[in-house]
DNA sequence: GTCTATAGCTTGATAGAC
DNA sequence: GTCTATCAAGCTATAGAC
C-alpha cells in the first residue's frame, strides 16, 4: 500500500531539497530547470503520475535524469512543481476577470452569462493560444480535479478562492438562491469544464467527426449557455430569480 | 515511450492466454477469479492503471501474483477485463430504461427531464445500491472516460451506442435541434455526470460541508433539472422547440 | 551544472512442483 | 488451481567525478 498512498505533496514548512536552486537563479540555467518542467507537464497531462518515469521526462527534456533530481528532489516534488508553475497566473487572470466584469457590466448590469464569459474565456484562451505548454496544463489540471488522491491541497489553495469568488458575484446577480444550489450547479458545470480541456477526442468519435474536441471556441460558447440555463434551472426555479 | 503508449486492448480476434479459463468454468472456482477482479477494480478505480501492481490486486483478493496471470494473463487484459465485466449490464440497463419511457411516457408525452431521468439513475442507483464493487466500477468510468488513452475501443463500444439511443430520444423532443448541437450538449451532461460519479470530494470541500459528494440522490436530481435546460438552451433557442 | 555509474529495490511475468 | 521460487528488466534516487 506504501505506494499507492498519496505521497506527501509540498508542505509549506518542509526543507524539500537538499542544496540546489527552488527557482532558476540569476546565473543559473534557468532553460534546463524549464525544459524539465516543460516534459513533465507534458507527460503527466497524457498519462498521469505513475504513468511517466523520470527517465522518460529525462529523455524527452534531453538531460540526464539526475539532472531531474538534481532540480526538483522526488518526483512526487517535480509533479508539484509542474502543477505549482501555471496555478497561480491561470486563477488569477480569470477572478481578475470576473472583478473587472462585475464593476463595468455594461448598461443591463451582470448577467450569467456575461460572468462566464469572463470567468471561462481566460483558460480557453490559454489551451488555445498559449503554446503547447498551456494545453498540457489545462489536461493536467482536468486530470487532477477529476482524481481524489492527486492534487487535493494544491487545488484547494488556489483554485477553490477563485471559485468561491465567482459562487460571490453569482449570487449578486440572483440573491435569492440557496447556497447548497449554488455549489450543486457550480458541480455541473465544472465537470463540463474538466472534461472539456482534457480534450480527450471522446466527442470527435461519438459525433462521427462532426464535434472537434479542440474547437475550444465552440466549446466555451456552448458552455456559457449550457450552463448558464442550468444555473437557472436550479437555483431559480420557479422565476424567482436571474 | 513504449511503456508509455497504450498496451493494446483486448482484441476481437485475439488468442489472449495460454490456457487458462477466459470465464469462471463449471468446476472452476469462480470466486477467485471474481475476487480478483473485485480487488482490481478497486485499486484501479482509486490509482489508476500505472498505479496500481499486481502484487497489490494479489494481496488484496488474498491470492498470489501468479495466480492473477493464471487467470488473466497480462496487466492489460486484467483492466480490460475489469472493465467490461459491468458495461454491458450498465448501459443494457439504461438504454432499456429510456426504451421504456419512450413507449409509456405518460400523459404529457415525452419530456427531457423524464428521459434523463430515465436514463442517469440507473447507474447512480447501481453506485448507490448495488454494493462496493458498483460504486468503484461507476469511480472506473468516470476516470477512463476523462482519460483519452485507456478505453477508448470498450468505452466507444458499449458506451456510445447508449449514449446515440439517448440523443435519439432527444430529438424526437426537439425535432428541429441541430446535431451539433445535441452532440455539444451531451458533451456538458457527460462532463457533469462523470465528474459526480468519481465522488472525489473536492465540492465537499469547496462547499464547507454543505454538500457531499457521496449523496448521489441530490447530485442525480439537480443533474437533471440542470441539463435538461442546458439541452433548451442550446438546442433550441429563441423558443423553436422543446 | 552536468554527467557517469550504480546502489537498492520493485516491477511484470514465468517455470515448475504439487 | 494454487503455490514457491525466481528472472530479467525497469524503477527512483544518490554518490561522486568533472
Amino acid at each position: 500500500m506504501t505506494k499507492l498512498d498519496a505521497p506527501a505533496p509540498e508542505s509549506a514548512s518542509a526543507p524539500a531539497r537538499r542544496g540546489p536552486p527552488a527557482k532558476a537563479t540569476a546565473q543559473g540555467n534557468g532553460d534546463t530547470r524549464e525544459g524539465i518542467l516543460d516534459a513533465a507537464e507534458d507527460l503527466f497531462s497524457k498519462h498521469g503520475f505513475y504513468g511517466v518515469t523520470i527517465r522518460e521526462v529525462a529523455r524527452e527534456a534531453g538531460v540526464d535524469t539526475a539532472l531531474v533530481h538534481y532540480y526538483f528532489g522526488a518526483k512526487r516534488a517535480l509533479f508539484d512543481a509542474v502543477f505549482l508553475r501555471r496555478a497561480e497566473v491561470w486563477n488569477s487572470e480569470r477572478v481578475d476577470a470576473i472583478n473587472r466584469y462585475a464593476r463595468d457590466p455594461g448598461p443591463d448590469g451582470m448577467t450569467l452569462e456575461g460572468l462566464f464569459e469572463a470567468f471561462l474565456r481566460p483558460p480557453f484562451q490559454w489551451s488555445l493560444k498559449g503554446g503547447p505548454g498551456w494545453k498540457h496544463y489545462a489536461a493536467l489540471v482536468a486530470q487532477t480535479n477529476a482524481n481524489p488522491t492527486f492534487g487535493g491541497e494544491t487545488m484547494a489553495r488556489y483554485f477553490d478562492p477563485a471559485i468561491r469568488r465567482l459562487i460571490e458575484l453569482i449570487q449578486q446577480i440572483m440573491p435569492d438562491a440557496r447556497e447548497v444550489d449554488l455549489y450543486w450547479a457550480w458541480h455541473n458545470m465544472s465537470g463540463a469544464l474538466t472534461l472539456t480541456l482534457g480534450e480527450t477526442g471522446r466527442l470527435d468519435r461519438l459525433s462521427g467527426g462532426l464535434c472537434r474536441s479542440g474547437d475550444l471556441e465552440s466549446a466555451c460558447d456552448y458552455m456559457i449557455r449550457f450552463a448558464a440555463a442550468g444555473f437557472r434551472a436550479v437555483c431559480a426555479p420557479e422565476g424567482r430569480a436571474g
